[in-house]
DNA sequence: ATGTAC
């Protein structure tokens, strides 16, 4: 029989190929022959499980299994919040991302933009496999909050002593790292679990304490609460807090790149343009091994921030009294609708029911602490932020620091440094936002952005 | 978001 005979009895151009070869093997061995050959490759289409142990079907057996867990007519349906802010591309990219094989559920966020693979804001479910893109190149990334033991008005009066502590407490830029490492217990763990996480080691040591580039901030804050909040041991009143969004760095990029290249490398060939939504079966050892290296990258990223607020603190002079953090790009294994499933939130704050996050707004708005409702059908998720109003190019454009400044002052913030696409103008309203997810979290606190330092893009954020 | 360069 040849490959078109085949597909004619419904074998799938993909299995062509594993059933010549079986049928051949199986010719060879005497055991079938010829006239038998149509007979048996219909009991194999009918219930290919009953030929997994077979000794000559059964690689064709598991080739029509694979075949038909990746057909899918519909993407999984998505509730969207926030409908009006979101364009059309991210839609685009979510639906795909709703037809790989492997997707049980999602939901987009009030703050969605187009992204590698999954967009920025995307929350995506996943029956035992992981994507890669899906997490994020900036695996990990996360939001960290301290509160401070200092006076609310010392912000003001005491500016350069606040201004000292965020330029000597992190470095920004990309490759950016410390020549003498940090210390840091994460250094302990084992960084052999994976080749890349292993070469990256010493790199990552450098570079933790590191802020790095992009939307990344450390800021200096009023945190007001308007009531008193027994989780956080803080009664209302108005706090100094620093903030800091930072992730993994180069090592979580690295992870991230490696394993999406073996992912998108093993996909079936009709499946080669979901490209970057590539996705790693978790009993696979890939599998396995991205889930080891992405959680090493979580502990990562948390130590990272741990070496800012701990130098930042330390240069002020002050204590920690309370806190927040949370990852926004990562994947947990959760149970939702009585199922385990991998829940991919990239850009996307984990709320669910008494989870507290933060999600920030710019430079010159709030952020706000939340604590998260465990709304069902955002999968326990919420925005990671405001969301980008438009590109990193378009607002280089669109505004100069000449054009924002006198809104900067209005607000009373302090940009140390920055670049011209970071400006509050390039970002959606964040009050907007959170009233489109007010079914998501609840507000718990607000910060007010007073003194922020980011990556300088050569545009001088004084002037 | 990162950092390298078939």
């Amino acid at each position: 029989m040849n490959g078109r005979q085949l597909q004619k009895l419904g074998v799938p151009e993909e299995c062509v190929r594993e059933a010549i070869t079986a049928i051949q093997f199986a010719i060879s061995s005497r055991t079938t022959d010829s006239k038998q050959v149509k007979a048996k490759i219909k009991e194999v289409l009918d219930a290919p499980e009953a030929f997994l142990d077979d000794d000559y079907f059964a690689k064709f057996a598991q080739a029509i299994i694979d075949d038909r867990n990746f057909v899918r007519a519909e993407p999984v349906a998505y509730e969207t919040w926030g409908k009006s802010g979101i364009d059309q591309e991210s839609h685009f990219q979510m639906r795909q991302a709703c037809s790989v094989p492997v997707a049980v559920a999602g939901a987009l966020m009030p703050d969605a933009h187009v992204g590698y693979g999954l967009p920025i804001g995307g929350v995506l479910a996943c029956d035992n496999a992981v994507i890669p893109y899906a997490v994020g190149v900036d695996i990990a990334c996360r939001m960290k909050l301290s509160v401070l033991d200092i006076a609310a008005d010392a912000i003001d009066s005491q500016f350069n002593r606040f201004k000292e502590a965020l330029e000597g407490g992190t470095r920004f830029g990309v490759g950016k790292e410390y020549q003498k490492p940090q210390a840091h217990a994460v250094m302990d763990a084992d960084w052999s679990i994976t080749r890349i996480t292993r070469e990256k080691k010493d790199r990552a040591w450098k570079q933790l304490g590191t802020s790095g580039s992009g939307n990344h901030f450390v800021e200096f804050g009023l945190l007001t609460l308007t009531e008193r909040d027994e989780e956080l041991n803080l009664d209302a009143g108005q706090y100094v807090a620093l903030l800091s969004h930072s992730g993994s760095r180069g090592a979580g990029a690295a992870v991230c790149s490696t394993y999406s290249a073996i992912a998108q490398a093993a996909l079936p060939k009709k499946y080669e343009d979901l490209g970057r939504l590539a996705w790693l079966d978790l009993e696979s050892e890939a599998g396995q091994e991205y889930w080891a290296a992405m959680n090493l990258m979580g502990d990562y990223a948390a130590a990272n921030h741990d070496v800012i607020h701990r130098q930042v603190s330390k240069l002020l002079g002050s204590q920690i009294i309370a806190g927040v953090e949370n990852h926004h790009n990562f994947a947990w294994k959760e149970t939702h609708g009585g199922k385990e499933v991998i829940v991919h939130r990239k850009g996307a704050t984990p709320a669910a029911a008494g989870e507290l996050g933060v999600i920030p707004g710019s430079m010159a708005d709030p952020a706000f602490v939340v604590r998260g409702k465990g709304n069902a059908a955002s999968l326990g998720s919420a925005s990671h932020g405001a969301g980008r109003q438009m590109s990193r190019t378009k607002a280089r454009d669109k505004f100069s620091w000449k054009a924002v400044k006198n809104d900067l002052e209005k607000k009373g913030v302090r940009v140390l440094s920055a670049g011209a696409d970071e400006v509050p103008g390039a970002y959606k309203d964040i009050r907007q936002v959170m009233n489109e997810q007010a079914d998501l979290v609840d507000i718990v606190a607000r910060f007010d952005p007073r003194i922020v330092k980011m990556c300088d893009d050569g545009s001088k954020a004084e002037d």
